[in-house]
Formats: structure tokens, sequence, C-alpha cells
DNA sequence: TTATGGATTAGCT
DNA sequence: GCTAATCCATAAA
């Protein structure tokens, strides 16, 4: 098992774009205990992420300025702001650039490393196949849903700390293949390339079409 | 106080 | 490819 530490404060107060291109192949952890309490760790390589600007992107969450929902994107960076979408589904971001800014970066793809049992069972599926695999954290729904991430239980959580439950590391992994192509599922700044993925990636979510149109970084 | 629609997903045609 | 499911933050009134 290759050793992991976490990443920074100094990482994420940056620009979005600079610190969702080089959160790919960082890693999700997750320390959980399973039902014999016994510790458990899961972890996951970052494949896929969207970056959202702030106040001055139509499609952030953070563009109508400081709300009581989206407060931690305007907090100290490094930290999870999650939100709820659609009546069923968590999505986890992280609080990028200086505190009283409101960027972030969207996850919105994984690749399991390890704990995949126990992700497969958070996600209410069995795993029959290899390609069962693809459908445990690929897309920002069922990679909150994998790591059991809610809004009560991880909203405003420090990314930073190896201590804590959920955090963010990286072990050494040279992301190769970065290409960017339009962000996913949004009605406003439709056009702007800003989602960030491992190109070769089978765990990379959404149409293929779009890894076909996007360009090499 | 009520209305609207969303940074999604699974399941069906 | 299309759409229902399902909740809540935000906007409108």
């Amino acid at each position: 098992m290759t050793h992991i530490r976490p990443l920074d404060r100094s990482f994420f107060a940056r620009d979005p774009r600079r610190v969702a291109r080089e959160l790919l192949g960082k890693v999700l952890v997750r320390h959980e205990k399973d039902r014999h309490t016994r510790e458990l760790r899961l972890t996951a390589r970052v494949v896929e992420v969207e970056a959202y600007l702030g106040e001055t992107d139509p499609a952030a969450h953070a563009a109508a300025g400081l709300t009581a929902r989206n407060a931690v994107l305007f907090g100290p960076p490094g930290h999870a702001y999650v939100y709820f979408i659609y009546g069923n589904y968590y999505c986890l971001n992280v609080s990028c650039e200086a505190e009283g800014k409101g960027g972030g970066v969207l996850f919105r793809a994984l690749e399991p490393l390890s704990g995949v049992e126990q992700m497969a069972r958070a996600r209410g599926i069995t795993l029959r196949s290899p390609e069962d695999l693809l459908r445990l954290t690929s897309g920002p729904g069922r990679l909150s849903e994998a790591f059991s991430i809610t809004r009560a239980r991880d909203n405003g959580r420090d990314l930073t700390s190896s201590k804590d439950s959920l955090w963010i590391g990286e072990d050494g992994y040279r992301a190769r293949g970065i290409r960017v192509t339009p962000r996913i599922g949004i009605s406003k700044a439709t056009e702007k390339p800003l989602r960030y993925i491992l190109g070769r990636s089978p765990f990379v979510s959404g149409p293929k079409r779009l890894r076909m149109l996007d360009k090499r970084v």
C-alpha cells in the first residue's frame, strides 16, 4: 500500500482552473468504520473535475454572491462544499482561492483504488463483473454516494487534514493525457472549457462525444 | 406564501 | 435517446 499524504491549504488557495487541473491524479480518502467497527479506508483517484470561477461565473453556485447555502465557497480554501441536487444526490466540491472569493472545484469522477466492496454496498449495487466498477464512482452523485458524503455530515469539512474522516492526498502518481472540455449539466456559460479529465481513463463520466471535441492541455 | 428548476441518475423505449 | 423521481434554495409575489 502506497503512502498518501494530504495536500496543504496553499494548493487550494489558487485559481480554480489551476486547482482543477492539478487535482487530476490526486486521491480522495475516506476513513470509515465497517459494521464490525474495524477501521476501513476508502481511496479513489481523481479522473474528472470542473472549475467554477465564483461570482464572475454565471454557472457557479457563487454567482449570486454569498448565501447560507454556498457560504463554504466564500470561506477559506480547502474545505468541502456539499450541495443537494435533483431531490436525490449530493455533489462534492472543494473551496478555492483566498477567503472572501467564491471559487471552487466540483469532483465529477473517480477511479476506485481501495474499499471497493464498501463503496458498492454504499451504492446499493453488487459487483458481478469488472464493468460494474465503472458505475461505482463515475459521476458526481455516484461518487458522493460511494463515499457516503452528505451535506449534514461533510459540508464545511477541512479536506487538508489526514486526521479527519474525508481528505485529499497525493501518492506520487503523475497525471498524463489531461484534456479539457465544456462543463456538463449547466445551462449558462455552457461553452467555457472548464472540465478537466484524464482522457485515457475509462472512469470518466459523460458522453464519449465530448472527449472527441476536447483540447489537449 | 407559493412557484420554479437544478453542477443527476436509473430505467425504459 | 427520453424522462420520471424527488427535495430544497432561491426568486417572485
